[in-house]
DNA sequence: GCCAACGTTGGC
DNA sequence: GCCAACGTTGGC
């Protein structure tokens, strides 16, 4: 089972739109790192962290979802992939880039590193339990 | 809205 | 296959 922080501007799609739709196809993947991932790495189980994008308040994790698919073409069928993904929860408490910078057990993740802008990012277990430590606990 | 850091495109 | 120009992302 592996983790990984989905990015996602707010006005576009928040944690709050996925909460009230409970699950969604993640679509409109068009770079073919990401895209690799998504047909290559993310499996059905995957605990998925929700990252506000570009935000006017909040910018940093705000929930949790869960991968309920493996990966599908994008329709009309394309070159691109999808995957569903379904909600779990909010966090209590939104682990904000700013305090993720600060968190020294979160050094190495891969969304805080210089020049990132891939949508979709690995994490390790261990930087998984502190992200859930610090959102649900 | 600015701009650094990427990714993509297209002429050659 | 190189690389300049252009487009996009996303923090600030």
């Amino acid at each position: 089972m592996n983790y990984w922080i989905f990015k996602t501007e707010p006005e576009t799609f928040s944690i709050d739109d996925l909460a009230r739709l409970k699950t969604t196809t993640w679509d409109g993947v068009r770079n073919y790192q990401v895209r690799n991932m998504i047909r290559d790495d993310i499996q059905v189980g995957d605990t998925v962290f929700i990252y506000h994008s570009n935000a006017k308040a909040e910018t940093g994790i705000v929930g949790v979802a869960k991968v309920k698919t493996a990966a599908r073409p994008e329709e009309p069928a394309s070159t691109w992939c999808v995957v569903d993904i379904s909600f779990v929860a909010q966090a209590k408490t939104p682990l904000f880039l700013e305090e993720m910078r600060s968190i020294k057990k979160l050094a190495g993740l891969k969304i805080l590193e210089k020049g990132t802008r891939l949508s979709i990012t690995p994490v390790s277990a261990k930087h998984a339990a502190v992200i859930n430590i610090a959102i649900l606990g």
